[in-house]
RNA sequence: GUGGCCAUAGUUCAGUUGGUUAGAACGCCAGGUUGUGGCCCUGGAGGUCGUGGGUUCAAAUCCCACUGGUCACCCCA
């Protein structure tokens, strides 16, 4: 085997493609639902975009970003994620003008480099929606409901969801300092990772999975308890409101999401069917974002969702989406009418039907099997006996039955 | 970026303390039935045993390096 697909890069293949098809579909049809539009931005982007939206301190821009110079010396990455660019596009393209609130999905490639994994890929898929334009927390409550439903649009019900508010640029800064001060306490005693975190973000040593960490913090405040009056009542209505729309969370203070855009609500969504990397999606209100890349400033929430994750889950659950199928099969009995078969086979296709025939001058017995192997709901010999008589034999292959047709107007017999 | 495990037909795997032409199942192709699929039977194609080096009379088997895969850490979808 001389060439391989790229570390962390994966086909799609024929066998599989019906599955992913199925999702996409599903997906897309919850969107609509909920009255969201599609958007397509280009996969790739100026390197500074995704910096300064995503955060320079934050994993994703510091080690895994895919960036490189093009032909002209301009940085370039591709994307690791979808909001940066649907917010550079709803900038540069106004959308703000046709209505104060603007919903939009996505679906497509994101490009990351780690080191693959269970659940995790250089190239992998992500959709997500963002509703774009609003404060309220009814949208809040809309975005999460609505990855929520997709979940359960696709069958899956083994999920659990995860929410927090990490305040707004008000109360935030004030809880850092404290919850810095208490940090420093123990300072000494904890992980090198979280020490070098205790400056930059101290949050997110709250967040962290090391032991002696998690236990040197229990006690430790946490954002929620110390949100302004504005965040806790936002914060208190989103949960009233998925609490009313039937959907089971739970508050978790120690979530913090990996990119620094988030402001007030965050979530995630997990499942236990999956391996280390359990995150089924994840999201929140990012208000400051939109005027942090050049625009009026804007409240928006939003998440995104992984594909194959998803799809490891169908997978394990043997969920399998229709195959489409030939309707007719053609095969010729003999030399003479393979000629007639080509022709009926392009003429059945023009009239919408579903049909195959032999392309490798096979044996009769090959035909009937590759008919067999296809699906195909019925098969017809032709030879210089059917040509004759202008009449054949429609062979049913499930069930078997048989009925004579006449040639001509075989398009009504299938 | 760090660590564990793994690498033999297209696929899933067997291969004894190192020993002669490396096997099975499934899949693929052909035939059994000179014009009818699925089951069955017969036959066939398909492998530089991941790559390179070393030990040995002898390596798929032991050792080293590399490459690839996989899982986990970090982090995330």
């Amino acid at each position: 085997m001389t060439y391989r697909a790229i570390k962390g890069t994966k086909d799609i293949l024929p066998a599989e493609t019906a599955r992913w098809q199925h999702v996409e579909q599903t997906v897309r049809s919850v969107f609509h639902r909920y009255n969201y539009r599609e958007i397509r931005t280009p996969v790739f982007e100026q390197t500074s975009l995704f910096a300064r939206s995503i955060g320079e301190l934050t994993d994703i821009v510091g080690k895994e970003m895919y960036t490189f110079a093009d032909r002209s010396g301009d940085s370039i990455t591709l994307r690791p994620e979808g909001t940066a660019s649907v917010m550079r596009s709803y900038i540069q393209n106004n959308l703000a003008q046709d209505q104060p609130l603007t919903k939009v999905y996505y679906i497509g490639p994101m490009f990351r480099q780690e080191r693959p994994q269970a659940g995790r890929l250089r190239q992998f898929h992500q959709f997500g929606a963002e509703a774009t334009g609003s404060p309220t927390p009814e949208t809040d409550a809309e975005i999460i409901a609505l990855a929520i439903d997709i979940y359960r649009a696709l069958g899956i019900t083994q999920w659990s969801l995860q929410i927090n508010s990490v305040g707004d640029e008000e109360c935030r800064p004030r809880y850092k300092e404290l919850l810095r001060a208490e940090l420093r306490k123990v300072a000494d005693r904890l992980s090198p990772e979280s020490q070098k975190r205790l400056e930059q973000n101290p949050m997110r040593v709250l967040d962290s999975k090391d032991e002696n960490d998690r236990a040197l913090t229990a006690g430790m405040p946490l954002i929620n308890d110390h949100l302004n009056e504005a965040c806790a009542a936002h914060f208190g209505r989103v949960k009233e409101l998925l609490t009313s729309y039937g959907i089971p969370f739970t508050v978790n203070g120690r979530l913090v999401r990996g990119l620094d855009y988030y402001t007030k609500t965050a979530f995630e969504i997990t499942s236990s069917e999956l391996g280390s990397q359990d995150a089924l999606a994840g999201g929140g209100r990012y208000d400051l974002l939109v005027q942090e890349l050049g625009g009026k400033p804007t409240p928006s929430v939003g998440f995104a969702a992984g594909m194959e994750r998803l799809m490891m889950i169908l997978e394990k659950k043997g969920f399998a989406a229709p195959e489409p199928r030939p309707r007719l099969f053609l095969a010729a009995a003999d030399a003479p009418a393979r000629d007639w078969v080509l022709a009926k086979t392009m003429e059945l296709r023009s009239r919408g039907v579903a049909a195959e025939t032999d392309l490798l001058g096979r044996s009769l017995k090959s035909q009937m099997k590759e008919a067999d192997r296809q699906g195909a709901a019925f098969v017809l010999v032709v030879g210089a006996a059917e040509l004759a008589a202008g009449r054949g034999v429609l062979k049913n292959l499930s069930d078997h039955s048989s009925v004579e047709v006449a040639l001509d107007d075989l398009h009504h017999s299938v």
